[in-house]
DNA sequence: AATTGGAATTAAACCGTTTCAATTTTAAAG
DNA sequence: CTTTAAAATTGAAACGGTTTAATTCCAATT
């Protein structure tokens, strides 16, 4: 089964290909007679011009960005997505997301996809695991493809955009200490993802800033999953005792605390009464959860605009890039899953 | 500011244009000196291949398609995108979404955009105003591009997956009169939408098949956009006595639902005990709202598994499209949020 | 019937890569 | 110093449209 393509379509219709071209785009100079006898053939044959090759002559004029981030359908990405449309949109860019639910191909693919569809340049939430396959990274730098990360990436020197994951959590914790907690436990994220890791260091150095005893039975592992994190607070609690709950519970994200209190609710622990929970992130919907969650808000949307800027700067720019680096500083927010205890 | 392109790279460095083609594709049979000396050139002039003709040979083999949502924030349409995505997948294509929020220009450009890139197909949640402006689709049947509409757009034939709103609502109110609810009132979406209408014709079409009389005073134009429902809400009771307050809020979707019952407790009606509310959809969060929300439930992941299939049918078909207009049902969804009052 | 000019159509050049058969270079072997 | 095979490189064709200058068509006018 061939590709039909505008040839076909001509000589099927006793035309040229310059008078198929112009039916197609609309020009008026076409007789409507062979116009329609032309559509006729067209629709006929089922023939779908090739975008690629008709952006080839005038060099396609819209310019549109990528965004690949890891979850379509949690908040914290759709914001940032919502930043990079905003500024680009103000720059005559449009935007386009993809997801790489969290899947390391994905993400290859996709970064793939974008150098080669004609979008000008994109930003990456990258997966970071342990031996982070940064093959396609590479490759974008070498074709001088424009990109910007949303975490640092070892191994590789890029735009990068982030926040500051450890100074974030240190202030909860520190707060929490500083509040009369005592027994303050860590629900980490994913296994080897640069972002558990920083929430891990941050939750010791507010320890060691404290002068107190960190043991690393502090740290839990849950994930952010939700169904994961639900069922893995529960088997935590099993076969506690009451004295050896801790007093708090700093969750990796705003939707694991939200899987961590849906299990406390149904074994009966109250929060903040029993048990105080940080969040991490303030997604939109953490305000208004059954309990309104204190939280460490990453600001979305300027990482968004942010990123955008950066890139775009990127694209336009006539010499090589030249990488930039930028912090954003989080907030703690502090709403009614936390009580002070002394 | 001359475009650079391999012939330059090329030139500049003494070799072929095909000797860089392959550097640039990453083969094994360039002399490493040679390679490394073509890698400098094109970094000193900042050489980026062009994508479009990359792909013009060899026909890229990486199929993809895009999704067209009105609003990337709303989980309703990352819900029915993740279900496009969990089809597509199985399938070998890739996703990728875009947000015309609300905006028609967007929709234009974003499907033109597709169509333009070599994106397979697409599915477009449409705008659909008043005088609704369809030129963007025929333009896409002309070439005969493969798509799928996510609601009913009149005047043009086309793949629809769409859902029964007007008997989805029906149910809904059907309910309330039902357990003795005697002002029911329907706080409606945007103007001009064609999901308003359905669902205004649906809460006229239970009272009379109760065989109640409809007043449109029933009808409160509040809109989808969280600020504006609030505001909208503050002034339908602002001045209106207790005895004028409904029983039951229907609401044109969750979103809209949450800034209702937000409003509701600033001005101290307790929700279900003053008013009962009824939302649309059943977007994820709307089971852990402050009141668990009793709501419509759309299918939105299968509404996603349904169109992607669908499209994909069309794109893989080598004979002229068959139009498909599939219905989906809703499911009623009783929480918290609403009360029996007899 | 010849002329004219605008409308419709054509043919060829062009866009910027990749591909691949043909050629040249290189290194190893005789 | 040849020969040979393998490795590296070249150059032209190809991809499938769009563009535009040149040409043909056709109806109106002389």
């Amino acid at each position: 089964m061939k590709k039909i393509t505008i040839e076909d379509v001509a000589q099927s219709a006793g035309v040229s290909k310059g008078t198929v071209s112009a039916v197609i785009n609309g020009k008026n100079t076409v007789k409507p007679a062979t116009r329609d006898h032309i559509l006729d053939i067209m629709k006929e044959l089922n023939f779908r011009p090739k975008g690629v090759a008709r952006n080839l002559k005038n060099g396609n004029q819209d310019r549109s960005i990528g965004v690949i981030i890891k979850d379509l359908n949690y908040p914290f990405y759709t914001s940032i997505a919502s930043g990079v449309k905003e500024y680009a949109n103000t720059k005559g860019y449009s935007v386009i997301v993809t997801s790489s639910e969290n899947d390391h191909e994905f993400e290859k693919k996709f970064s793939h996809l974008f150098s080669t569809k004609d979008i000008k340049g994109c930003i990456i939430a990258p997966i970071v695991e342990g031996a982070a396959e940064i093959e396609h990274l590479f490759k974008l730098k070498m074709i001088n493809y424009p990109f910007v990360l949303l975490e640092d990436v070892k191994g590789i020197q890029a735009n990068v955009v982030a926040i500051d994951n450890l100074k974030a959590i240190k202030k909860a914790v520190k707060y929490l200490i500083d509040n009369g907690h005592t027994k303050i436990v860590h629900f980490a994220g994913p296994p080897h993802s640069s972002h558990t890791e920083e929430r891990i260091e941050g939750f010791r150095y507010a320890f060691s800033e404290r002068t107190l005893v960190f043991n690393k039975e502090m740290i839990v592992s849950v994930g952010s999953n939700y169904e994961e994190a639900f069922q893995k607070t529960l088997e935590y609690f099993k076969d506690r005792s009451k004295e050896d709950y801790p007093t708090a519970i700093v969750c990796f994200n705003d939707q694991q605390a939200l899987a961590v209190m849906t299990a406390l609710k149904e074994i009966g622990i109250k929060v903040p009464e029993d048990i105080s929970i940080v969040g991490n992130d303030d997604i939109y919907y953490a305000k208004i959860y059954p309990v309104p969650l204190t939280t460490i808000r990453a600001p979305q949307h300027e990482i968004g605009m942010k990123a955008a800027e950066i890139l775009i700067r990127n694209i336009e720019a006539s010499e090589p890039i030249q990488n930039e680096r930028i912090v954003l500083e989080t907030e703690f927010v502090i709403r009614e899953s936390t009580r002070v205890l002394n």
